[in-house]
RNA sequence: GCGCCCGUAGCUCAGCUGGAUAGAGCACCGGACUUCUAAUCCGGUUGUCGCAGGUUCGAAUCCUGCCGGGCGCACCA
């Protein structure tokens, strides 16, 4: 159960009885009424701001609702009691029990608890990483392979039907660029002396054993041919082998996608001319020539007509080009196909992960899909900010060109993926981070991965300690569920249970924000209260989670433990974290 | 010039989609280990929420205009 939500039902059949009694009018809208958890606990445990989303419907002061309304609210079985505060908010204090029961939901639930049908099995696919396939993973990429898959995890928990995918780049100039790197590569297999690696050509080492397999492979058949026929095949074999790289170094971060979807598929099947028949019969291509850009014009502008598509039409800035002036697709006619193919697989729900370099493509993409889908499809584009890299306080500096970017595999191989991945969602999505080497190394509350997870490992260490210290007592899921929890008395004891009880509404919340950071957010504080409550028993003997004189304060406390450890599983396994049980 | 994102404590950032006295960590100061793991906890100090208007019972949050920073701006992917 999710208590605000059932709260708030119950506000609103108090209200209904008030008009019944003619104390209020009949037929209020309560769209606006909301149930939450103060900011500031002396408040209450929640808070409704029923009297002041009222007032104007009902012709009525806050204060004249609120009175009434609070008078009743006091009168349920739950509500111990109901104040109104401020300008007329009714705050509400529930008893213990009922707090009580939200645990026995917890341990129900086990690391299931939060899961959420809200989404009803809807699909949705959610498209990310997408790298080109010239070479190995690097910096640039992980925070966009991390938020996606913790996205598509977070869609999963609240009930859709996810997808995740990942599109190949595999067609255009920078593929025959990797195909002639890799024919180097494989003449210098076969012996020869290749020297500097041009400029413009992939250089790469991560070439060198693909050209040497393919030089296992076919011997010198393609050598002195001319370029024109080994071009495909290389393309082929590069792309494969990259491809394989890729996987290879996902599998690193425990990122698995479902499709991945070849772009050159779309040009040898036909996708592109089917989805540009599609806009062709709705009116929406047409040939013209496209303004200059404002501002500073180009250089080599000149004029010229073009295959347009009118994406003016669905709030983009202007018409977007859909054929290069030699008659060849452009990239962005291949996207359309690719969302065109999106569409027919059923799919009304569509997020795509894109670096924020490409923020300046979203009005067009998002055009196509409206148009694609007669508006029933639906495109949200999330963008990933850079991330910088410290070390020793000082920004690490990359450059393409000189080939010294830190790969996807070197940032794993020294910190671990679970650090990885926690640190790539401590912020939004859409603000730049820091990711600093010596804070991650670090053992202390400065590394948010070390402090979640040594709250759970401490968990775990009390379950091995009471299984010395009172090995009679059963203390598996099935016997704490059925425990007496009336001793859960301290106020730290209930503000945890009720900081659990609000589990599900922070899973709902961040996935319909798309932003999976909050999840990183609410582990903290939750570990905090845990520690708080710890660190309580070291002060006061009594507060200890193990009494070895009585068993049902013991069980009542293990009981509370077991559901921290619930639900901060739950979380890490939306993050794509491991929960360890010893550190 | 246009479009998108951002501006909150000395620093790094949250802020539950409009709620009450704006929060946390770091930093700084002072406390708690014959312990269920001190990798932790407790207390103290810190603000023109970039600026100016507007919307309403109520604005850090929504709207408009400025100021400042980032990214992108015909056929590249």
């Amino acid at each position: 159960m999710n208590p605000y939500a059932y709260i708030r039902e119950q506000v609103i059949a108090m209200v209904g009885t008030l008009a019944d009694d003619g104390v209020l009018p009949k037929g209020l809208d309560f769209s606006n009424l909301s149930v939450e958890a103060p900011r500031d606990p002396s408040h209450g445990d929640v808070a409704t701001n029923a009297a002041l989303v009222l007032t104007k419907q009902a012709r009525m002061k806050p204060h004249d609702i609120a009175v009434p309304l609070a008078e009743r609210l006091a009168g349920l079985e739950q509500v111990v009691a109901a104040e109104i505060a401020g300008p007329g908010f009714i705050n509400l204090r529930l008893s213990n029990d009922f707090w009580r029961d939200r645990l026995g939901e917890v341990l129900a639930a086990g690391s299931a608890y939060g899961d959420s049908t809200m989404a009803g099995g809807e699909k949705i696919n959610i498209e990310y990483v997408s790298a080109n396939p010239t070479g190995p993973l690097h910096i640039g990429h992980v925070r966009g392979a991390v938020y996606g898959d913790a996205l598509a995890n977070l869609l999963a928990k609240v009930g859709h039907d996810v997808c995740k995918e990942y599109y190949i780049n595999d067609a255009g100039a920078q593929v025959d660029v990797l195909a002639r790197s890799l024919h180097l590569r494989y003449r210098e297999a076969l012996g020869e002396t290749i020297g500097e690696i041009p400029e413009g050509m992939y250089p790469g080492d991560y070439l060198v054993p693909v050209g040497q397999a393919m030089a296992a492979r076919d011997g010198d058949k393609w050598r002195s041919l001319a370029e024109a026929d080994w071009l495909e095949e290389f393309r082929r074999f590069a792309v494969a082998a990259m491809m394989d790289l890729v996987r290879g170094d996902l599998a690193r971060l425990g990122i698995e996608h479902q499709v991945f979807f070849s772009e050159d598929s779309l040009h040898k099947d036909g996708g592109i001319d089917r989805a540009l028949a599609t806009l062709q019969e709705k009116g929406l291509i047409y040939t013209g020539v496209l303004e200059p850009p404002k501002g500073k014009t180009p250089d080599d502008w000149e004029p010229r007509p073009q295959t347009l598509f009118k994406a003016s039409q669905f709030g983009d800035d202007v018409d977007r080009p859909i054929r290069k002036s030699d008659g060849s697709w452009t990239y962005f006619a291949a996207d359309i196909a690719y969302h065109h193919n999106k569409v027919e697989r059923g799919y009304r729900q569509m997020v795509d992960v894109w670096g924020a370099d490409h923020g300046g493509y979203i009005k067009r993409m998002k055009a196509a899909v409206r148009a694609l889908s007669d508006d029933q499809g639906q495109l949200d584009v999330r963008l990933c900010q850079m991330v910088r890299l410290l070390r020793g306080g000082k920004v690490v500096r990359m450059s393409k060109r000189a080939g010294n970017f830190v790969t996807l595999r070197e940032l794993v191989d020294e910190v671990g993926r679970d650090v990885v991945r926690f640190m790539m969602l401590t912020r939004k999505n859409d603000a730049p981070l820091d990711f600093d080497f010596d804070a991650t190394m670090e053992q202390s509350k400065d590394n948010p991965v070390f402090y979640v997870q040594y709250a759970h490992a401490r968990i775990h260490s009390v379950f091995r300690r009471v299984a010395e210290e009172l090995p009679d007592l059963p203390r598996n899921v099935e016997n704490l569920i059925m425990a007496d929890l009336s001793g859960l008395t301290d106020s730290a004891e209930l503000d945890l249970i009720k900081q659990m009880a609000s589990w599900p509404r922070a899973v709902e919340i961040a996935a319909q924000a798309r932003e999976p950071h909050r999840i990183s957010f609410y582990l903290n504080e939750l570990a905090s209260n845990f520690h708080a409550l710890w660190n309580k028993g070291n002060a006061d003997p009594q507060l200890r989670f193990i009494i070895t004189e009585d068993s049902d304060i013991t069980q009542a406390r293990l009981a509370l433990i077991q559901g921290v450890a619930f639900v901060l599983a739950s979380g890490l396994a939306v993050m794509g974290v491991e929960p360890v049980e010893v550190m």
